[in-house]
RNA sequence: GCAGGGGUACCCGAGUGGUCAAAGGGGCUGGGUUUAGGUCCCAGUGCGUAGUGCUUCGCAGGUUCAAAUCCUGUUCCCUGCACCA
């Protein structure tokens, strides 16, 4: 072996991390291209908005998936690992408003200075590739898709009722509408009328539903989808309107089956119909009233309401299966915009229904059965609201039908008579994209008096940002540039406004990973073959807060160019990682439930004058408990920090930043480097414990492997960094100091430590003699056989005879009122062996254990006359351990160790540990029964006496 | 109300039938090393005990030769959805 680069006396990390960083990338073995030859890896994390700096966020996100990137190399696959920033948005724009400057400046610079804290951390991120939604090669693809988009009739433009924030002087998304509040200043939402640009995603809803079965995403994130796309199946029903020709109520259910319960229906008070129903009657002033009230509350707002209220509207349905004039209702719990915004109200059936019908005193009528014996006449407390027998049906052909079934008939009964038909109703509705900012993509369209809306023609593409404006706050900038707006119609050549919305900055992040995958091609958005080899993303590692918006839209837009013949993949992100929190501690008060700063640290709570008291809670700019990892890294090196991330918690839980922990992770990397450092000095002299070290690391060689390979990141680092660690130390402690054993079990140490930190892994590589660089190889374990087993049986018996006779030594000198200097060790006699061994192979071969006793008193070893009076009792306490022993401890067991042999070659290091001058071993019965502990002597446990 | 996830020792946290009085880390205690502090190494950290015992994994039951782990009920916490027809 060749002799490696000298290592430093002490563990400095600002001297050898940037010396790597500087390396890898001198050498670019991060830059992915493609190869054919070797299977790909495409490893993303959710890319950043660029605030200035890195936060405790990025780091925990980029650690896993740099640890990730970096495991995959090492197995020898095509890693593609990019990054970029997802830099339109508002708070750039904001900014640009409260401090002056342009969004532009402002985003560039914030660019540069979170990448120079990035470059501090030894990510393995292919920077060939960076991509910006901001710069126009990026986003004059976003003005392309929309284009084909709009000639597939995926995009469109429409009038309709919208989510309006004020402050943020914006329409929003329904899903970026949280509680009635925007989503990003919690501004109380308003709902204004406006022509505004949506795409089809309702197109892609089942399919979005039926693929969420195939990929690898956690089950909470799947149940989070399966609730926003919100599938319910059932029926449209027609009820025409009595008297009015043609007047027809269109009501959606999912009950069919009840449809001969119906006794009234309900419109939502905004639905259009009302007016025309309830005008010139009575109640009509009261229907306006319930209007009122319910377009100012909130859909939120809505949901909290106790008391249903509603208004007679004067006019009568009829029922289209059995004739029945029925009651019409304004009901302030019906929502307009869900389903046809007006209900069949089966009151017996329904819970809302039935106190609806209670309030207005409407008649209650049962058509499906619970039990055989229910008495279909009483007087119902609430509805029944399972499945049940159709009864009391109105016509033929119903009654005693169940389930499926009954709706089916009812549903083939209405197809039939043209009054309604089998619908499937969703929850999700089309994405708004229209965004009135000035920050984003401008959408390329052109409004002409003449031609109407009119595409920009591709060959025009990108529509950039005009810079000839100001940031006021006021109105959407982009109304304000002349340069911008006034454009020639590129149909007719007349005069012209350009659109000035601009497109929500999830579209940026809809495709930015198929953008990465041939991020500089000019000419086209990716290449087909480029996004053919690379995608889909095998392991994505992002937020928990993206599980609806981010990721049910970038595959919405995976599978809509899938559908333009871009590319051939269904789903972009294979299997999904969220990784949990950052947490730090905080003032916290218990009576008040309030997290305060950490200013108030010390001081009495504010609000209740109590005692504070501490919790842990999510690191955020308010309450001022953030870690600046760059400090940190400053202060311990980056190699700490992201060994303390790996292993304060697994990836997705989350964690508690702990000074004292982080200390702790630091003083194991300088534990590490010392011992390497010391290990690189042995002389080659070899001991009986060699082979014991070999195929104990074979071991966690194999055991590493696989916590790596699912991702057991937190489990991975345990083994690399301190298993490893302590099993070189129980070495050492027992004598081991092969020097040549070592610097070979070094190179591949350093294989292993290098997910998680690489740089102290390149310099024991180096150090140790190894080739090159370990960031640019594939992983190259020297792997021989695991060895004999027994190997570490013994030295699992060395160990545990003595803690065992280390907690006898703390009581003997209790007994013998001194300090023990003699231990006499009684091994126990081979029929106690043979006893273990038929108990386990009995136990092994499902022997019945209650008639043991008998099998056991046949075995050859019992029929002497003495050994046979013994074994009973033997047998019982034996037999009270034998579903205990473990695995491992049974192989000991079974192993048929020669106990002292070994004891005597250890004998020596048995007296330095248990402290004492003399070690007497033999057989039990062979000499003195010193203390009488003959009896205590057990297979794997032996008979200890202390003097 | 519905859905999902949780409650393990002083703290964090592993643990899905016997490997469990329960990994690992932090903290704390003791010992060694050191001029000292730090580092480093070793040990202890439910109770008992010259060894096979007792009690404990939110609470209460149950299944089993055997339960932190499986079942039932209950309580508390978190997350999402919510008059969804």
């Amino acid at each position: 072996m060749s002799e490696g680069d000298s290592m430093e006396e002490e563990f400095l990390p600002d001297k050898i991390e940037s010396k790597w960083q500087q390396r890898w990338n001198e050498e670019e073995i991060f830059i992915a291209d493609i190869n054919s030859d070797k299977e790909k890896f495409y490893c993303l994390e959710m890319y950043p908005y660029p605030s200035g700096k890195m936060h405790m966020g990025h780091v925990r996100n980029y650690s896993i998936g740099d640890a990730v990137a970096r495991y995959r190399r090492a197995c020898g696959y095509n890693v593609i690992y990019p990054m970029g920033f997802d830099s339109f948005g508002m708070p750039a724009e904001n900014a640009a408003i409260a401090e002056g400057g342009h969004p532009r400046e402002i985003t560039n610079r914030n660019i540069a200075l979170i990448k120079e804290d990035f470059s501090i951390m030894g990510f393995s991120h292919d920077w060939g590739r960076e991509l910006m939604s901001h710069d126009h090669n990026y986003f004059r693809w976003n003005q392309w898709f929309f284009l084909k988009f709009l000639e597939k009739g995926l995009a469109y433009r429409t009038f309709a009722n919208v989510n309006w924030c004020d402050d943020c002087n914006t329409v929003l998304a329904n899903e970026q509408v949280h509680n009635g509040r925007c989503w990003r200043c919690s501004r109380e939402v308003e709902q204004k009328d406006m022509d505004q640009w949506f795409l089809r995603i309702t197109n892609y809803a089942q399919e979005l539903l039926d693929c969420l079965d195939d990929i690898d995403f956690p089950s909470h994130v799947k149940a989070l989808q399966r609730d926003w796309l919100g599938r319910s199946e059932g029926a449209l029903i027609k009820f025409p309107v009595d008297g009015d020709e043609g007047l027809v109520i269109e009501t959606f259910t999912t009950r069919p089956d009840t449809i001969f319960g119906v006794t009234f229906v309900t419109l939502a008070p905004e639905n259009p119909l009302c007016e025309s129903l309830v005008a010139g009657h009575e109640n009509e002033s009261k229907w306006r009233e319930l209007r009122k009230q319910a377009t100012m509350l909130s859909d939120m707002d809505r949901g909290m309401l106790k008391e249903k209220k509603g208004v007679f509207l004067g006019r009568y349905a009829i029922n289209p299966l059995n004739g029945e004039k029925i009651p019409i209702f304004a009901g302030n719990f019906v929502i307009a915009s869900y389903g046809t915004g007006s209900v069949m109200a089966v009151p017996a059936h329904d819970q809302r229904d039935c106190e609806f019908a209670f309030e207005h005193d409407l008649p209650i009528r049962r058509v499906l059965i619970e039990n055989e014996d229910d008495d279909l006449e009483a007087e119902i407390e609430r509805a029944f609201e399972g499945y049940g027998t159709m009864v009391n049906s109105s016509r033929e052909g119903f009654d005693g039908l169940f389930g499926d079934d009954a709706k089916r008939a009812v549903i083939d009964a209405l197809e039939n008579e043209n009054s309604g038909n089998g619908m499937i109703q969703w929850k999700v509705r089309d994405w708004l994209i229209s965004r009135q900012r000035y920050w984003g993509t401008p959408i390329p369209i052109i409004h002409c008096d003449e031609c109407g809306l009119v595409p920009v023609p591709e060959e025009d593409l990108p529509v950039l940002l005009p810079d000839d404006v100001t940031f006021t706050g006021e109105g959407n900038p982009l109304e304000s540039s002349p340069t911008f707006s006034d454009v020639s119609c590129p149909t007719c050549g007349n005069d012209a406004k350009r659109e000035t919305d601009t497109m929500d900055t999830f579209v940026d992040s809809s495709w930015y990973f198929m953008r990465f995958t041939d991020a500089n091609n000019d000419n086209e958005c990716f290449s087909n073959d480029a996004a053919d080899y690379w995608m889909n993303v095998d392991f994505y590692c992002g937020g928990i807060e993206h599980a609806q918006m981010h990721l049910v839209y970038a595959r919405f837009w995976t599978k809509a160019l899938r559908d333009l013949g871009l590319h051939k993949e269904d789903e972009p992100f294979k299997e999904l990682l969220c990784q949990g929190m950052v947490n730090a501690q905080a003032p916290y008060c218990k009576p008040c439930n309030v997290t305060h700063p950490t200013l108030e640290r010390g001081n009495p709570c504010p609000l209740c004058s109590g005692e504070l008291d501490e919790r842990s809670a999510k690191m955020s700019k308010s309450l001022g408990n953030t870690v600046s990892p760059i400090s940190m890294v400053e202060q311990f090196g980056a190699d700490t920090v992201r060994l303390f991330i790996l292993f304060a918690a697994q990836p997705t839980a989350g964690m508690d930043w702990s000074d004292t922990a982080v200390e702790a992770c630091n003083r194991q990397m300088r534990s590490i480097w010392n011992l390497a450092r010391d290990m690189l000095s042995w002389g080659d002299d070899t001991s009986t414990v060699d082979s014991w070290l070999a195929t104990q690391f074979q071991v966690r060689k194999t055991e590493w492997i696989s916590a790596m390979e699912g991702v057991h990141l937190r489990a991975a680092v345990m083994l690399s960094h301190y298993e490893v660690y302590s099993d070189l130390i129980w070495y050492q402690r027992r004598g081991g100091q092969n020097g040549t054993l070592v610097r070979t079990l070094l190179l591949d140490w350093a294989q292993m430590l290098h997910p998680a930190t690489p740089h102290i892994a390149e310099e024991l590589w180096a150090a140790a003699g190894g080739d090159g660089l370990i960031a640019a190889r594939a992983l190259n374990f020297n792997d021989e056989e695991i060895g004999e087993t027994n190997i570490l049986a013994r030295e699992l018996f060395v160990h545990s005879f003595i803690d065992q006779a280390r907690q006898m030594k703390e009581l003997a000198e209790r007994h013998i009122d001194g300090e023990a200097t003699s231990v006499t060790i009684q091994c126990a006699e081979a029929w106690k062996g043979e006893l273990v061994r038929t108990g386990i192979e009995l136990l092994e071969n499902d022997f019945p254990m209650k008639g043991a006793m008998g099998e056991i008193m046949s075995r050859p070893f019992a029929q002497d006359e003495e050994i046979r009076r013994l074994v009973p009792g033997a047998w019982k306490r034996i037999m009270k351990q034998l579903y205990r022993w473990s695995p491992a401890e049974r192989s000991v067991l079974k192993a048929n160790l020669d106990e002292i042999g070994i004891l005597r070659d250890t004998a020596d290091f048995i007296g330095t540990e248990l402290g004492v001058m003399e070690v007497n071993i033999y057989l039990a019965g062979d000499g003195e029964d010193v203390g009488g502990k003959a009896k205590f002597a057990y297979p794997s446990e032996p008979g200890i006496a202390y003097l």
